[in-house]
Order: C-alpha cells, then sequence, then structure tokens
DNA sequence: GGCCAGGACACCA
DNA sequence: TGGTGTCATGGC
C-alpha cells in the first residue's frame, strides 16, 4: 500500500473509469484493447452523438455501421464483433448493464461468465467487474507487469497470480482498487515506458534496478 | 517512417 | 505452457 499513496499523493485520484453509464463501460473495455485511449473516445463519441450507447440499439445496429463508427479505435472489424458478442451476452442473461451490476452471483460465477464471451479476455473480463460491476476484483494489465516486475515485487507471469498477489495485499475498499490500478496505468505512461528513469521517479527507493 | 497504445485469439511446436 | 502472427487507427 506504500507504493499506492506514494502514487495517489503524486497524481491524485484519476476516477476512473471515464463514462457516463455502466454499459459505456463496456463498451470502453472492447474498445480499449491494445488502442490509446485517446482513439477509443473518438469512437465512443462517434456512438454517442447518434445516441448508440445502450445494450439494444448496438444489437439492432448494422454491422457495418458499426464498424464505421468506431473505425477510430481500430481493430474495428473484430472489434465490433466482440462488442455484438457481449453486448448479447449481457442483454441475453440479464437484460442490461445495470441489472447486470446487481446480480447476487459471486464475482467468481461472473468472471467466469465474461471469460467465455469470445474477444472477453482476462483484463476485459476485470475491467468490466470493477468498473462497470463495482465488484472488488483487481485488474492487471502490461503496465501492472512491467512496473512490479521492474520493482522486484513481483516474478510471476501468470495473469491469475499476479491478480491475487495485489487483492491479497491492498485495503479492501473499492475505490481503492479502482484507483489503484488507474494510478499505475497514469504512472507508467509518464515515467514506466520504455527504461525507468529511476532517478526521478517517485518509486526510486523501491526500483531495485538503483539498489 | 517506425514504434506504441488501458488485448485477445488462433495456430503452432 | 510458451512463442508468434494478426487485427488497424492515430500520435509522437
Amino acid at each position: 500500500m506504500d507504493i499506492y499513496y506514494r502514487l495517489l499523493n503524486a497524481y491524485g485520484y484519476q476516477n476512473w473509469w471515464p463514462a457516463e453509464t455502466r454499459y459505456e463501460v463496456v463498451v470502453g473495455a472492447i474498445l480499449t484493447q491494445n488502442t490509446s485511449w485517446k482513439n477509443v473516445e473518438r469512437a465512443i463519441k462517434n456512438l454517442k452523438d447518434k445516441d448508440l450507447l445502450k445494450e439494444e440499439r448496438i444489437l439492432n445496429l448494422g454491422l457495418d455501421e458499426l464498424k464505421s463508427l468506431i473505425k477510430p479505435a481500430g481493430f474495428y472489424n473484430i472489434k465490433a464483433e466482440r462488442l455484438k458478442e457481449v453486448t448479447k451476452f449481457i442483454v441475453n442473461n440479464y437484460g442490461d448493464t445495470n441489472n447486470m451490476a446487481l446480480s447476487k452471483e459471486p464475482t467468481e460465477i461472473l468472471r467466469r461468465k465474461l471469460l467465455s464471451v469470445k474477444g472477453v479476455g482476462k483484463e476485459t473480463a476485470d475491467s468490466i467487474l470493477l468498473y462497470a460491476l463495482d465488484r472488488k476484483n483487481f485488474v492487471v494489465d502490461n503496465y501492472t507487469k512491467r512496473l512490479f516486475n521492474r520493482l522486484g515485487l513481483i516474478s510471476e507471469k501468470d495473469y491469475d497470480k499476479i491478480k491475487k498477489f495485489f487483492e491479497s495485499n491492498i485495503l479492501n475498499d473499492l475505490e481503492v482498487y479502482k484507483e489503484y490500478h488507474a494510478l499505475i496505468v497514469e504512472h507508467c505512461k509518464r515515467v514506466c515506458k520504455k527504461k525507468p528513469k529511476c532517478e526521478r521517479c517517485i518509486l526510486n527507493n523501491i526500483c531495485r534496478f538503483i539498489k
């Protein structure tokens, strides 16, 4: 938690996920796969301008039109399919995303179900669970792996083991779950991109590269 | 002009 | 299990 507070102190609350609705988080989670958020914002704006950010409307939208609207986010052919798939899953099983958030199913079950959807991998599923459904479920991404490997705090490569490492070491608080992942992303975007610039890094006396 | 971005999946050995 | 190619746009 020391690292969390350092990051929080340095960058402040990130207030993730930037979205107006739970379903918008789901859409963003698909669109941001290996894509910078700025490009995702354009795609989401296109959908929003046409008032299409609703489950039923995405389902009823023609595939080609959906592709052209999300084009700025890249990988638009597969992402259009994935959006349809995850939306179909939500509508068929829960009606809509708000209703899904009310589900009393354990997080593990929800996670397994999300992972069964084509195009929803671990990080996407975990992002949806945490930021769309308000489940205490840590999101691991490449930034997280890179940073904590560099810090010498993990040597694991296995996603679920890293996830458990965080979940058993951080405060059991939803906002901490949300902020921590966001802060890691923010930190890595700034100073941890390729080689760590430890001399001006706020985590410098933890980093094994300068010990 | 090359590299990277808030990944997932298919295919291969 | 682990490595590699593919998907594609936009910023730097």
